[in-house]
Parts: C-alpha cells; structure tokens; sequence
DNA sequence: ATAAAAAATTTACGCGCGTAAATTTTGAGA
DNA sequence: TCTCAAAATTTACGCGCGTAAATTTTTTAT
C-alpha cells in the first residue's frame, strides 16, 4: 500500500530484498525457502500486494496447479454439493480448481474435456456423463491427463475410480424395506443416464431373491436428465395400471422418487409408513432436498465427505509422484430413516 | 493427424502456408483475415488440430477471452439454472466463461473475486451475496474489471444491473391471493440474505393497503442460505403459535415456501386451494424445483431466459466498448399457478 | 573452530505468443 | 492495364516468469 503497483516479480524481488529466482520458488512451494526467507518475502507481501502472473506462471511451467472438476449436471443439487466439497479441498491442498459441468450433453462433455486438455491441468476429477459419454474420447482424455473418475466408473480409466458401493446402498435398502413392510417394487427409468442404475436394479433383484421374494422392476421410458418429471409421468402411468404390486416402492434414485411422489399426490395416494397410507416410497442417494419433500423421503444417502476426500486424496497422491495400481473404491451408505417409507 | 504434433504456431504457421502474425490474428478474430486465408487456415486445422497455448496468448493480451460467472450459491437449482444459461450464452459468443460460487461465504465472494482480478478478464457477470458482502470489495473490483451485476444490486455499482422486478412480482402475486381467497400472510427470514427480501416485503405491504387489508409479517430467525430449514423450522414455530391470522400464505422466496410445507405436512395441515384444504402457501423465484413440490407450489417465476440474455448482451456491449450509462432493468415475473394456492 | 551441507544469488536463456512497423503482395474497380 | 487500398508478410521486440548452472553466502554438524 505504501509505494506504487509493483509490476513483475522483478520489481517485487527487488523491493522484498530477495531475488527473483528465489521469489520465484516461494510461490511454486513457500515451503521450499528457509523460514527467514519466506518470513521477509511475506511482509513484503503486506505491504505491495504483488501477485504473480498466472498466465506466464503456467507457460512455462510442465504442470499447472490447476485441477479441473467435471460433472454431468451442475443443476443437479447432488453434483452440485459434492462438486462444492471437492472444490474446496483442492483450494485446501494448494490447488486451483475450476468447475465444469457437461450440463446432461455428451458433445458438451467432449468440449469440456477439449478446454481441460488446453489448461494443462495437474489432475482431473471427472464424474462422467455415463452411457452418453464418448467413452473413446474420455480414454484419450485419462491417456493424457492424469485423471481421477468418481461417482459412475468407466472401465479401468484414469488413475482410479471412486464412488458409491451401489449394491450395498440397494442391498441395506431393501432388507430394511421387506423387513419393516411389504417387499419392494423396483422403480428405475429404462434407459438410465449411468451405470450405477444397472448395479442397484441388480442388486435389488438379488435382495429380494435372498428374501424369497419376487422381484419387480418397473422401467419407465424417457430420456435425458429431468428425473423428476420422468418419474412423475411414469409414476402415472404406473399408478393407473397398478403395476405396483405390493404397497412398496424403491425408486433408482431420489430424484425419480421425487416425481414419483408429485404423481401419488396428484393421484391422491397417501404417501408414508403411518397408518391409513396407500403407498410407501423410498429412495436412494440422499439427496440434498430429499429432507424436505412430502413426507420426508427415506433413502440411503452417499457418504458425500468421504468419497470427496477419498477422490481428492488419490488425486493428490497421484499428482504428487505416488504411483498406484487402478483401483475401485467403493463407499458405503447409511440408511436415512424418515417417513415416506 | 496426418504428420506429427505442431508444437507451436511457428510450426503451425509453415504447415498452413501462412505467416504466423497472419495465423495470429486469424486466432484473435477469425473474420479478420482474408476468406481464402481463413479456409487455408481451416484446412490446416482439420489436418494438425493444433490448439494455441491459452497462457502464452493471454500473457501479452491486455484483454482476454475470458467471462468470469459468480453466483452466492452455486448448490442452490435456482443459481444453478441462471448460471448455466448464462454460461451457454458466453460460449456462444465466443467467450470463455468460468464459474465460480461464493459458496453463501463473504470471505470466499472476496477470494473469488481477487482469483478473478488475476485471469485478467473481459468482463464479469456478478450476483453478489447481498447483505454479507463486502461492499468495498465489490466497488474496487468494479472500478478494474468491467462488471455488470445480476439477481441482487448493490448501489450503482459496476455497468449496470439486471434482474428481476420484486415489486412487481410480490405485488402480482398478491393481488393474485387476495383475489382468490383471503388475503395473505407474508412469510420471510428476519435478515435475508439479499436486498431482495425487502422489496418483496414493502411490495406486499403496499399491495395490501391498496386492498384494504391489513398486513401481517412473520419474520422467522435463522441465519445463513439454509432456507428450506429456516422456513421449516420458523414454519412450525408460526403454526403451533397461530401466527398466521389468514389461511393464506405468501412466501418470501420458493425455498422458504419448501421448507413451510414440510413443517405443514409435519403439523398435519393439508396445503392447497381445494375443499378441506387448511392452508394456501405461495412462493416466489419458480424454483426448479417447485414443480415437485406436494402440492405443487403456487410461484412467480424469474423470467430466465430474458435474464440472462439482457445481463449478457449488457456484458457483451461494454466490453466491446459501447459505453452506456449505469442502468438498472429489472424484468417482470410470470404467475405460475399450481396446487398450492 | 572448521568442514560440509543447504540455501540463496547471479547470470542467462527460453517459453509461445501479441503486436508494431515497414515492406511486399493481392485483388477489385476504373 | 493501371491504380490504390486492403491484406499478408517480414522483421523484430517484449511480456512475465520458469529454470538451469555456476557461484557465493549462510546454516548446521563435527
């Protein structure tokens, strides 16, 4: 604040009584100078507010500190918060993330991935668009960067894959579903957006077989990624030929139960465990508004620090130089009891 | 794909039979060169797909490319939605947006902000947090980079402002629940977040008065963006306390509204507008999500579309150097009649 | 105290591109 | 065909910083 705008590290280096390859240093790692070094370079700082360009920082640098964080569906409170949590665990490790969404389009994606390449970015946390996405263009992508997948695998792809154990999340629903009530149908969409979809459709039908129960699933037709509409209008459909054929719903997940919920309700249907309900749903994910439909819907939720810091955390070794095989890690869930199911 | 990676433009220069200051400009302004140079150009471009290196081209630019988006919550549909849409419309002009959320957090709107400064950007599309924000901060990073501010103004700060009309949206609204039934209670957080809040406020008073009827405002506690909670929570307060004088309520956003319907469905109250109903709730945004809510939410609804493209083109012409005063438009809202009321 | 190791400095070069000035080429109209 | 403006080229420099190598200074260990 004292003197004029310092113009380059040159002029900040000289003003700092320290010299530029060394200033130079302090910003790619303050750790890498001795203390008084760093203690002078500070105040400094105080006092001229000097920034580094980070255009010419990254020019010449081999790897940026920038991470890019992709996900099929910013406007999807689940990306949305789980996006949020990663963000600020790179800002904590030192890092700059950037957020990206493919908005529920597969050329969007590949976009994206073209802009990421362009940032030389040390790593990338990338949720796919799942059966939409380019799946060449994403091994491409993982081939030059080092990538990290979470929440819809893909193959062996980039350095690992972290997500939800999607058979334990519908496993510990269902036994809680048949055990409390009447056996679960199986609500999904027949064309799912990802991967996880198929996992919990199995394992529900291997749950209800271990119950001796007979599965039901009930797949709805649309396309894209307005769930809830897709799952309102089916759930209509479905209602009205009573092709629900206990008084139990699983749905794939909480944003199909939500619409599903929006039809019982314009279907008159009471909703909930209580006496005198017609129907009872439950859902999976633990979706950020899941607490506040009505009633409340029970679901089994994503443990959503863990598997961000799990997902940073290989990312950052892995940035970091530690070399690991591929690998899958899968979270488990906890059962969010409330009163829809 | 042909021949082997272009390195540079140097190199992308010779392959395309063209001077590297004329590929330059091509890259600044692809209408800038000869129609036969372009498609030369272009040619080439299909054969080496070479990328200029983005932070060498931004290191000597005074101006760049890039459109900075900042939203106060980016986990919040609403923000999510307008961010997206303004997003799309960068792109399409040929810029190069970035997201960023403040995350509800006045010392991260600061961060981003000064992360901002650093990209050097053409201009910024700015929703300021509102009442936490801090003002001093806005106003300097307005005085460097080219701002136009939506959803919430702040003073005359920045090139203009865009966003929606609170008074005629809650006068609206108003009038549409008088109209229809008793008249309504108004329902808001004590401190809102953003200025918004009291306009709505006033507009509802004022709306009232011209009716006749007398005013009544439940001002709910609670503190942060955790609106569906504080509308919950305040909800049940306002109902065990009968508080509301009228069967009719009118929120002060759809977020708020959620949360009153949850704690109506926890107390038992049936919400709409039909025979036996107990309760008449209004929100205003047109939430995503207020379609799925049960009932269905009775809203006035932010014109997005109109929104965002008047916010972006204001951004596009200062920055293509048009020079207009500040100005504010504020755009009116849509009744979106539902089941709730 | 001295030797060895660690850190900082000096010097120097290059990254990939923007951009200005002077020159040459191109293309449209007369 | 000639004229002349527009476009492209040549040449040259600089942006702000990373980074390497050689040297000097400071710190730590003996």
């Amino acid at each position: 604040m004292t003197s004029q705008k310092i113009r380059n590290m040159e002029e900040f280096a000289r003003v700092s009584g320290i010299s530029r390859p060394t200033v130079s240093k302090y910003f790619n790692d303050p750790t890498s100078v001795r203390a008084s070094t760093r203690s002078r370079i500070e105040a400094a700082l105080e006092k001229h507010e000097y920034r580094p360009n980070i255009y010419a920082m990254n020019q010449n640098r081999k790897l940026t500190k920038n991470i890019g964080i992709v996900v099929p569906l910013l406007s999807d409170p689940y990306f949305a918060e789980i996006a949020r949590n990663l963000e600020q665990r790179c800002l904590a490790a030192g890092y700059r993330p950037t957020l990206f969404s493919s908005h529920g389009n597969a050329a969007l994606e590949v976009e994206v991935l073209d802009t990421l390449r362009a940032m030389k970015p040390a790593g990338v946390l990338l949720a796919p668009l799942g059966r939409a996405s380019d799946d060449r263009s994403l091994e491409r992508f993982c081939d030059d960067v080092p990538t990290l997948i979470f929440d819809s695998s893909v193959e062996e792809i980039g350095l690992g894959f972290v997500g939800s154990d999607n058979f334990q999340f519908t496993s510990h629903i269902t036994d809680y579903l048949c055990r409390t009530g009447e056996p679960p149908s199986f609500f999904e969409m027949k064309t799912p957006a990802n991967p996880n979809a198929h996992r919990r459709r199995q394992s529900y039908v291997a749950a209800m077989e271990r119950f001796g129960f007979e599965p039901e699933v009930i797949s709805v037709a649309g396309e894209g990624w307005g769930f809830e509409e897709i799952g309102r209008l089916g759930g209509h459909e479905a209602i009205q030929k009573r092709r629900f054929s206990t008084n139990t719903v699983l749905c794939s997940n909480d944003r199909l139960a939500i619409g599903l919920l929006t039809a019982c309700y314009e279907q008159g249907l009471k909703v909930g465990r209580e006496e005198g309900c017609a129907i009872r749903v439950a859902g999976q994910d633990g979706h950020p508004h899941s607490r506040y439909t009505c009633p409340p819907l029970t679901t089994i939720s994503h443990n959503y620090d863990a598997v961000s810091q799990t997902a940073a955390d290989a990312l950052f070794a892995a940035i970091e130089g530690k070399v690991t095989p591929w690998k899958s890690i899968r979270l488990e869930g906890r059962l969010i009891l409330r009163d829809s199911a």
